[in-house]
DNA sequence: TTTTAGTTGAGTATTTTAGTCGGTTTTGTA
DNA sequence: TACAAAACCGACTAAAATACTCAACTAAAA
């Protein structure tokens, strides 16, 4: 399966721009900053995102990207299909062939668990994971103090 | 997250063992000529499983593995476990401190992920894998045709 | 007309994965 | 006791994927 930083920096970039950019568009030096991605990196991510049709862009200065859609309308699976080519866990890619033009031993176990994954990304849409987030925040202090005695 | 074709190759591997293994133990020559894995790589996997304690071994003529414990009590996760490092998706292992040692956007979203993985793989066990491959054969015949007309 | 910022494609360094090789140790059997 | 089968071990290598850079270009606003 390709679940790598490269999905992870996608979802995390898509949602900064879900998180700051309700009005105007968001530059990717600002993701960059403030994700700690690199520049060209973002760039790379975002003409994947792009042709995904999982965000616009507008050229020019003042510009940036903006969803393509709502943020209740854009699941996590979406944003990793764009930037990795799949989610699929076999080993012949769905295809069924993997031992002598037939299926593997194990090829319906990682077929199922590949749906599984799928369908759990599937249901976590980005606004989701904005509301997850602003809900944690108010508490962010006190977290902190959890999160310190957990981590240690 | 890791799963390779290492981690396929496991559990292939040790499914070949629960379905052959029943009576003596086998060689991984035997395993090799049947699932088609490189004798060397076998080596490499079952020094892992035999570290995660999956496997006993019995060393000269007529040697080979066996299972360690019954079908029943092995999981799927456990061999993926014990020759991958993690099924951990997250990018700082869990540990939260993926963002200025606090955690990441997206740290709960793929820790969430993981433990869905975790428990899918959990519920699975090498028995639970034998009896879906016997509950196949009988119709195997029927199936070769179906599956050679979809292959092409 | 300058500057901001997206767009594109090629290229590179690093890491991981998959797999090899050469040897050793153990142990059953002839 | 010799031999052969098989596990055991460590180092090494090739190939692939990943993460990332760089340079040049285009569009648009100020």
């Amino acid at each position: 399966m390709k679940l790598t930083t490269r999905g992870r920096y996608a979802v995390t970039a898509m949602l900064d721009l879900a998180l700051h950019g309700r009005e105007k568009p968001i530059s990717l030096a600002d993701i960059s900053g403030r994700q700690e991605i690199s520049l060209s990196y973002l760039e790379q991510l975002f003409a994947k995102l792009r042709r995904g049709d999982l965000v616009t862009s507008v050229r020019g200065p003042g510009g940036g990207y903006r969803l393509a859609r709502s943020g209740g309308a854009i699941c996590v699976a979406e944003i990793i299909d764009a930037v990795d080519e799949s989610v699929d866990v076999t080993n012949c890619n769905g295809q069924g062939n993997c031992h002598h033009g037939e299926v593997c031993l194990t090829h319906h176990l990682w077929q199922d668990l590949s749906s599984q994954i799928h369908a759990f990304l599937s249901q976590i849409s980005l606004a989701d994971l904005v509301d997850r987030h602003e809900a944690r925040q108010p508490s962010s202090a006190a977290n902190d103090v959890i999160q310190q005695l957990v981590v240690r």
